[in-house]
DNA sequence: ACGTATAATCAAGGC
DNA sequence: GTGGGTACCG
DNA sequence: GCCTTGATTATACGGTACCCAC
C-alpha cells in the first residue's frame, strides 16, 4: 500500500486541528487555564510548538535533553527556551532517586553514582541506594559535571483534559490522526453536527477525570478506604458517568474482598454495575448470613437485572435453601442439548481441540469453519451498519469512532428502532443477502466492534448467506440486539453447513476438562428454546495417540 | 469504550 | 553477542 | 457439582531503536 508522505511537521498539524475543534465547540466548557494555554500555545514559535507536541505525546513526564532528536524542529534547547519561559517546561526539576534512574542509563548513572558490584541489576542497585539517596536533587547535583538538561513535563493535566474533551475517552491518544492519514484506521463517516461533543457540562469532565485517577490509583494500590473517600458517595446524574463510578466501585470491592469481606460486601452494595448484586449474595453466603442473603437472592430473583444474573442466583438459591432447611428446591433441568462424543488421536502440533473436530467433521459437501462469535457478529454488523452508523445526536462527536457512543446502553435498540425495523426487514423480503454482499464490499477494512474482517472472508459470507436460513438470522439477531454487551460472545465454535433443512448446524466443542461457560449456556438454552441447530461435542484422545503431558 | 483488557480455555483446590 | 521488553514513530 | 483462583493464550498497526539482563 502506497503511503501518503506526510508533512514535516503533520503532527504539530493535527494538534491545532484539534485545538480548533475543541475551541469551536467547547468554548463555554473552558477554564481560564485551558483558554490561556490555547491562547499562549499559538503565540509561541512553531519549532517550540512542535517540540512541547511531540513531548506531549510521549511518555515523559521527564525528558534528557541529549535524548531529543528532531530534525524537523532543529536545536532542542533553543525550542525548548520558550517553553520553559511559560513555565510549560521545568529544567530544574527535583529528582529523586528512582527518578534519576529512570532517566538516566546505567552508563550515565555509573559517573554520578557509587558502583555497586559487577552485574548487578539495576533495580538492586537502586534499592541499595535507596535508603543512602532519601532527599530528590536536581540533576546537577547528582551528576556535577553532566551538561545535560532535564525538562519536566507541566502542561500535562491541561493537555489530558483536552484529550478527553475532543475524544470522550482517555485510551485514543492524539496518534489517531496520522493513523488514519495513513490508512492505518479506517472509520465510517458519519455526518454530526457542527456542536456535537462528548460532555455539556464542565462538571462531567472534572467527574470522568476524578474516577479516572481514582482507578489510577487503585491499580497503584492506594488504600480502599482512601479511594472510598474520594469516590462519591452519591450516584452522578449522567448515566454514562454513573456506569463508570458503579463499576470503579465495583472493583473496589473485589479488591476488597480477600481481607475485608464485610467492606467488601458494603461497596457492593453501593454499586449497580452488573453483578455486583450477586457478589453480595455469595459474600453474604460465604459469611453465613443465610437468611439475608437467601431474602436478596429471591428479591434479585424477582427483578432480574440480567439472563446471567438469573443464572448465578440459580445455582445459590438452592444451597441457600438447603442451608436454612427449606423444602428442596426443583433441580434446574438440564440443558436437553445434543449431545455428540467424539474419540480423536490428539493432534501432532498440539493443535486446537476445536481444529481437530473441524478438519474431522469437515465434508466436501459438508463444510466445517472455526468461527466462534466472528461469523454472527459480523453478519449483524453489516445488516444493523445503518442502525449502527445511523447519526443520533450524541452518538458521533469526532471522526474516529468505531462505533456509538450509546453502542452499550440499554436503550441502544429502542433509540433506532425504526432503523432496526427496517434492517430487519430486510430479512423478511430477502433482500438481505444483496445488501450484505454489497455492504462488505463497501465497508470492508472499516473499524466496526463486530466485525474481524480478515476472519469474515467473501467465501464463508456466501456459504453463510445461501445456508442460514433468514427467520434463523432474526431469532439471532434479536438476541444480540436485547443486550449487545452480554450477548456478543458465547457462540458455537464450529458451524457446519449443509444440504437440505435447516442448512447449517452450530457445534461448540468441548475437549478433555473443559466445561461449557455460563454464556455459552445461555446461547443453548436460547438456541433449543427456538429449535435452532445447536450441539456440544465432547472430546477425548485416544488413548496412546500422544504421551499426557506430565 | 483497549484500566494492557477481555475472551476462552485449562488446571487445581476447597467446600 | 543475543533475546526480551519498552518506547517511539509514522 | 459448584465456586475460586491463577495461569495462559490471543488479539488489538507494524516496524525499529534502544536499553537491559543473561
Ligand atoms: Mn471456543
Ligand atoms: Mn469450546
Amino acid at each position: 500500500m502506497q503511503r501518503p508522505t506526510l508533512a514535516p511537521l503533520y503532527y504539530l498539524t493535527n494538534f491545532h486541528r484539534a485545538l480548533g475543534w475543541i475551541s469551536e465547540r467547547y468554548g463555554d466548557l473552558l477554564g481560564d487555564q485551558e483558554q490561556a494555554f490555547i491562547a499562549a500555545f499559538q503565540q509561541l514559535p512553531l519549532p517550540s510548538q512542535a517540540l512541547l507536541v511531540r513531548l506531549v505525546m510521549r511518555k515523559g513526564p521527564l525528558f534528557l535533553a541529549s535524548k531529543l532528536h528532531y530534525p524537523e524542529i532543529g536545536c532542542i534547547r533553543s525550542a525548548a527556551a520558550p517553553l520553559t519561559s511559560v513555565g510549560w517546561l521545568d529544567t530544574k526539576p527535583e529528582l529523586s532517586l528512582p527518578q534519576l534512574f529512570q532517566l538516566l542509563t546505567r552508563a550515565d548513572l555509573a559517573q554520578a553514582l557509587p558502583a555497586g558490584p559487577a552485574g548487578q541489576r539495576k533495580d538492586a542497585w537502586l534499592a541499595e541506594l535507596s535508603p543512602q539517596y532519601p532527599e530528590p536533587r536536581p540533576l546537577a547535583a547528582w551528576h556535577p559535571t553532566t551538561s545535560d538538561t532535564v525538562y519536566a513535563m507541566q502542561v500535562t493535566p491541561i493537555c489530558e483534559r483536552l484529550r478527553l474533551m475532543f475524544f470522550g475517552n482517555l485510551h485514543q491518544d492524539w496518534s489517531e490522526f496520522v493513523l488514519t492519514d495513513l490508512g492505518v484506521f479506517q472509520y465510517e463517516k458519519v455526518p454530526f453536527s457542527p456542536h456535537s461533543r462528548a460532555f455539556q457540562h464542565r462538571q462531567e469532565i472534572d467527574d470522568y477525570l476524578h474516577l479516572h485517577d481514582c482507578r489510577q490509583r487503585l491499580h497503584q494500590g492506594t488504600a480502599i478506604t482512601e479511594l472510598l473517600d474520594a469516590i462519591p458517595s452519591q450516584p452522578y446524574g449522567n448515566p454514562w458517568l454513573e456506569s463508570r463510578r458503579a463499576r470503579l466501585l465495583f472493583q473496589l470491592a473485589q479488591q476488597s474482598e480477600a481481607d475485608d469481606a464485610a467492606t467488601a460486601l458494603a461497596i457492593y452494595q453501593r454499586s449497580s454495575h452488573p453483578g455486583a448484586r450477586a457478589r453480595q449474595v455469595r459474600l453474604l453466603e460465604r459469611q453465613q448470613q443465610y437468611t439475608t442473603a437467601y431474602a436478596l437472592a429471591t428479591a434479585a430473583q424477582q427483578q432480574p437485572e440480567s439472563d446471567a444474573e438469573l443464572q448465578q442466583l440459580a445455582r445459590m438459591l438452592p444451597r441457600l435453601a438447603r442451608r436454612l432447611g427449606q423444602a428442596k428446591p426443583a433441580p434446574a433441568p438440564a440443558l436437553p442439548a445434543p449431545e455428540q462424543w467424539l474419540e480423536l488421536p490428539r493432534p501432532e502440533s498440539g493443535q486446537a481441540v476445536e481444529l481437530a473436530v473441524r478438519d474431522h467433521l469437515h465434508r466436501i459437501d459438508a463444510p466445517v469453519h472455526y468461527v466462534e462469535n466472528t461469523l454472527l457478529n459480523g453478519l449483524f454488523g453489516l445488516l444493523f451498519w445503518p442502525a449502527l452508523y445511523a447519526p443520533l445526536p450524541g452518538a458521533f462527536f469526532h471522526p474516529f469512532q468505531a462505533a456509538p457512543a450509546d453502542l452499550y446502553r440499554p436503550d441502544f435498540q429502542q433509540r433506532r428502532a425504526a432503523i432496526c425495523a427496517q434492517c430487519f426487514a430486510e430479512l423478511d423480503s430477502g433482500s438481505y443477502r444483496e445488501t450484505l454482499r454489497q455492504r462488505y464490499q463497501e465497508k470492508a477494512g472499516l473499524q466496526c466492534p463486530f466485525i474481524h474482517w480478515p476472519w469474515l472472508t467473501p467465501d464463508l459470507l456466501e456459504q453463510a448467506l445461501a445456508a442460514i436460513p433468514p427467520q434463523h438470522l432474526k431469532l439471532l439477531f434479536q438476541r444480540m440486539l436485547a443486550d449487545l454487551q452480554a450477548n456478543r460472545t458465547g457462540l458455537p465454535d464450529l458451524i457446519q453447513f449443509q444440504a437440505g433443512h435447516p442448512g447449517y448446524r452450530m457445534i461448540e466443542v468441548k475437549g478433555p476438562g473443559d466445561k461449557l461457560q455460563d454464556n455459552q449456556k445461555r446461547w443453548l438454552a436460547y438456541c433449543l428454546a427456538h429449535d435452532l441447530p445447536i450441539s456440544v461435542c465432547y472430546v477425548r484422545w485416544q488413548a496412546g495417540s500422544e504421551a499426557d503431558t506430565p
